[in-house]
RNA sequence: GGGCGCGUAGCUCAGCGGGAGAGCACUCGGCUUACACCCGAGCGGUCGCAGGUUCGAACCCUGCCGCGCCCACCA
């Protein structure tokens, strides 16, 4: 008689993820599972957390990004770490300003009708009200960031950090105010860095005016040609190349611009290109950069001719008061109906520079007085961090990218004509004086501030020290900082990343903000297409959640993340993971049903698939510890899927239920049972926390696993020869169950079977279990055999299938039997007949192709013979063995 | 124009010098006392094209074709 221990458990049959991740985040959270400590002496791991954006509800990109983090922490956490987020939500994010200001104009009104004050009255409303429910949907998630830890708050538009770090900066002569062509947002009406441009293809067109006469051979004319024609207005030379025949003799005349009637230079400049065009070029110095240069070198005024809005003012023609583009289409008109305009090429497609905050627009190039950053120094220090090895890039491949943008680095224009952000701390004095100050120093009175607040990246790069208290020598900075490692996306590596390791390498002595930059990619819909609201191609993570549960949201993300690279994700793979899920659970209701347990020990003879289970479980750790030490979430992931599923619940649960019939290994399988769970729970517990705790709880009656000690030596080393009566016992099962399909035999039919030549009674034991099959009894009449080669020599296991067997579908099967070992000795045969292969590679190559021929030849002649011995007259004749 | 990368089963991808793999999809059987969100079996690929190196190439080299991303001041 079996001992069948009582179920330890209610687990309920089904399993519903909102019924399991219900209030376990907040048990989690009250318990302090989260919190770190200063005073621990355990090692600390610290991660910096990009701020989710704050734009009303949880996008699947935060989703991924907020994952693997999460899954970092939780291990290191379980590994006895002393874990520490740096998360921070109030930095000065434009995406807050933009939205905003979105809602303003919605309502009617505007940032500058509003005043400053009331405007940012609105954005920490804003803040307030989203920033909560993102937050609370992150915890759904199961993301274990203690957001009660944020530091990092802007107040009063200004703070410690930002003033300390500007003030030094500017001390050191490293930010420096001047007036510069930039980029202009006319819609944000403000300038944008370099980094916010993004060059895009677009059609436009390509016109040719004739400046000066309307003669053709008058030496007073001359054709430009241009994309932008309305900036004419605002020209005030035209250039040709020195060396540049056609147009030599008129190099230092004067010439009549059209509409304006000024009278413009000539000039000659090397940085005209003589073939393209017409070889002369009209200047606008304060509407293009290249204009701008040559009106430098050349000395040329350079008047504006555009206000902060994009519209034409002050050129005293009929076109001010024009929007830019409308500007475009009247001068164009205008010059046609002079007769000036003497080609046209439409569309011509050309590189022009967007916006890339909202809205999404052409920038305009401007000349206007901001505030820089000389960042040469700092940048080639980011640059060396990484060139020496001090700082890790992860993957690799994306080095070059770092070393490009780092080691070509234009000064960074700082100042934003914004008001949601830190003020710049200047003060100017009614003489004109400037001063800059820092946090604890007062202007004198009556004297002004700047206006301007800096670029969010200014602060945001300021993160990793500033939460931890820099600039003051706090205990937090001296244990947490250096950070251990970065996880982002590679799209805000120069944004994000490289502003934070020139501030950390300038401000905190040369030590970096972390030691690794992991870096991933974006989430893009299922057939890899970016993601986007207009291609209608994006998904609601919140449904996600509420479809199928937390956990599989988050296996799937954590399945999919390979490093640096993009990753497709579809509701397919959701599903996948959800069915995954639920496969754990009721695996582990199998196990607790039966009476799994950690606390026996593991019995002192185990079988063949305990051996076996217990080892493929050694290495499946250790493959997973080693994956996720690398940053390879999704081999990580696979190789747990692919375990848990394909290995401990299709083989060993099937493995243990004969085992559990049997009194001598009954006792002995509860324990396998329980300690393979145990550890596999454990290892799973990153990519499914709310699952994985509430199946490990009921297994071992532990408090939780979110600190249970990560599975260091489990299972136990790999017994090759129990490993392979497994891997044979797997081949035989799979053979005899491809011969019961074909004979069509249902599963719910038993079939009557002798074997021979397995010589592991619990193998035979394991195979009647497997493979439906009973003992031969007394009136026991074979009607046909399958015969698998294994390590030990030939196996047969005679059926008796109570009659007549469909002939022609064993024919069948043997005959593609046949034509693969018969494949396989024709490659086999072709290798060895090549004397340089024999002679050239390794004997072990060689010996392995040898045994293969060997084995394949002998497949055919017993398989040949086995079809000789079918009984003749069903299906298709002539096929016997010649 | 420069840099990085990708083209492998219908789809999404892994493999990166010695027997073509996974998930999903598909076909055929099955309600076998954990699970039909399941079980079993199966079908499916001149590994983008062309050369080269090698005893041997999906894998290394060269070229070509197609695609993606990043950087770049040519009107």
């Amino acid at each position: 008689m079996t001992s069948t221990p009582a179920a330890r458990t209610d687990l309920p049959a089904q399993f519903v993820p909102g019924e399991v991740e219900a209030g376990l985040y907040e048990r989690w959270v009250e318990r302090g599972y989260f919190e770190a400590d200063p005073k621990s002496d355990r090692p600390p791991f610290s991660i910096v957390i990009p701020p989710p954006n704050v734009t009303g509800s949880l996008h699947i990109g935060h989703a991924f990004e907020h994952t693997l983090i999460d899954v970092l922490i939780r291990r290191r956490r379980m590994q006895g770490y002393d874990t520490l987020y740096l998360p921070g939500m109030d930095h000065a994010s434009i995406a807050v300003h933009a939205l905003v200001e979105k809602a303003l104009v919605a309502e009617g009104t505007s940032r500058r009708e509003l005043g400053r004050e009331a405007f940012l009255e609105r954005t920490w409303e804003w803040k307030a009200e989203h920033g909560g429910a993102i937050l609370s949907q992150m915890r759904r998630l199961g993301e274990s960031v203690d957001w009660t830890r944020e530091r990092f708050t802007m107040d009063e538009g200004s703070n410690r950090a930002v003033r300390t770090m500007f003030k030094r900066l500017f001390d050191d002569g490293l930010i420096y105010r001047a007036e510069r062509m930039v980029n202009w947002s006319p819609a944000l009406r403000s300038v944008l860095s370099d980094i916010e441009v993004e060059h895009k293809e677009v059609d436009g067109e390509l016109v040719s005016i004739r400046y000066g006469s309307l003669d053709e051979g008058d030496p007073d004319s001359i054709v430009v040609a241009t994309t932008r024609v309305e900036t004419m207005l605002g020209d005030t030379a035209v250039v040709v190349h020195p060396d540049d025949d056609r147009y030599r003799h008129l190099v230092g005349r004067e010439i009549e611009l059209p509409l304006v009637g000024r009278r413009i230079p000539i000039l000659a400049d090397d940085h005209v290109d003589p073939e393209f065009g017409t070889g002369a070029v009209k200047v606008t110095p304060a509407h293009d950069p290249n204009d701008f240069e040559i009106g430098r070198r050349h000395g040329l005024p350079m008047p504006s001719i555009m206000d902060e809005s994009g519209v034409i003012a002050g050129t005293g023609t009929e076109f001010d008061g024009m929007d830019r583009f409308e500007a475009r289409v009247a001068v164009r008109e205008a010059l046609r109906a002079q007769g000036r305009i003497v080609a046209e090429k439409r569309p011509y497609r050309h590189s022009v520079g967007h916006s890339s905050r909202a809205p999404y627009e052409p920038i305009e190039p401007r000349l206007s007085l901001q505030w820089f950053v000389k960042v040469t120094p700092l940048a080639k220090a980011a640059g060396d961090a990484v060139r020496e090895g001090r700082v890790v890039v992860h993957p690799k491949e994306l080095e070059p990218r770092w070393f490009a943008w780092v080691d070509n680095m234009y000064d960074w224009t700082i100042s934003r004509q914004l008001w949601w952000g830190h003020r710049i701390p200047v003060w100017y004095g009614p003489e004109g004086e400037i001063v800059c100050l820092g946090p604890d120093e007062e202007p004198p009175a009556g004297w002004t501030q700047d206006d301007d607040v800096l670029d969010t990246w200014f602060s945001s790069g300021l993160w990793p020290f500033s939460t931890l208290g820099w600039p003051d020598d706090t205990v937090d900075l001296r244990r947490y900082y250096p950070t251990s490692v970065l996880v982002t996306g590679y799209d805000i590596l120069f944004f994000w990343v490289a502003r934070m390791m020139m501030f950390g390498l300038y401000a905190m002595d040369g030590a970096p903000p972390f030691h690794t930059i992991a870096l991933h990619g974006m989430v893009r819909d299922e057939h890899g297409k970016k993601m986007s609201k207009s291609a209608g191609n994006t998904v609601d993570a919140l449904a996600w959640l509420d479809r199928f549960g937390a956990d599989a949201v988050r296996f799937a993300l954590a399945r999919g993340a390979n490093p640096g690279t993009d990753m497709p994700l579809g509701e397919d793979a959701v599903l996948a993971a959800r069915n995954f899920t639920t496969k754990l659970w009721n695996a582990t209701r199998f196990a607790l049903a039966n009476g799994a347990s950690t606390e026996p020990a593991l019995p002192a003879e185990p079988t063949d698939a305990d051996r076996w289970i217990l080892g493929r479980l050694r290495e499946v750790r250790g493959q997973v510890d080693a994956l996720l030490e690398d940053f390879q979430f999704a081999k990580a992931t696979e190789a747990l899927y692919h375990f848990t599923w394909g290995e401990f619940c299709d083989w060993y649960v099937e493995l243990a239920k004969p085992q559990l019939r049997d009194e001598a290994t009954a006792e002995g399988t509860r324990a396998v049972l329980g300690h393979v769970l145990d550890a596999l729970l454990k290892l799973l517990h990153p990519v499914a926390p709310f699952i994985t705790d509430t199946l490990w709880t009921a297994l071992t009656g532990g408090e939780s696993v979110v600190v249970a000690p990560w599975p260091v030596e489990v299972g136990l080393p790999v017994d090759t020869t129990a490993a392979t009566r497994i891997v044979d016992l797997q081949k035989l099962v799979t053979e005899v169950r491809r011969f019961r399909t074909e004979q069509g035999i249902p599963d719910s039919r038993r079939v009557a079977a002798r074997v021979a030549g397995l010589g592991v009674a619990a193998s035979e034991m394991a195979l009647r279990s497997l493979a439906r099959l009973d003992p031969p009894g007394e009136s026991f009449t074979p009607t046909a055999t399958v015969e698998v080669v294994l390590s030990g020599g030939p196996v047969h296991v005679e059926l008796d299938t109570s009659g007549a067997i469909d002939v022609s579908a064993e024919r069948a099967r043997l005959g593609r039997d046949l034509a693969a070992a018969q494949k396989e000795l024709d490659a086999a045969d072709k290798k060895l007949g090549n004397p340089k292969f024999v002679d050239k590679a390794p004997a072990a190559i060689v010996d392995g192709i040898r045994a293969r021929r060997e084995a394949a030849a002998a497949d055919i002649e017993r398989v040949s013979a086995r079809l000789a011995a079918l009984p003749s007259g069903t299906g298709p004749s002539g096929t016997g063995p010649s």
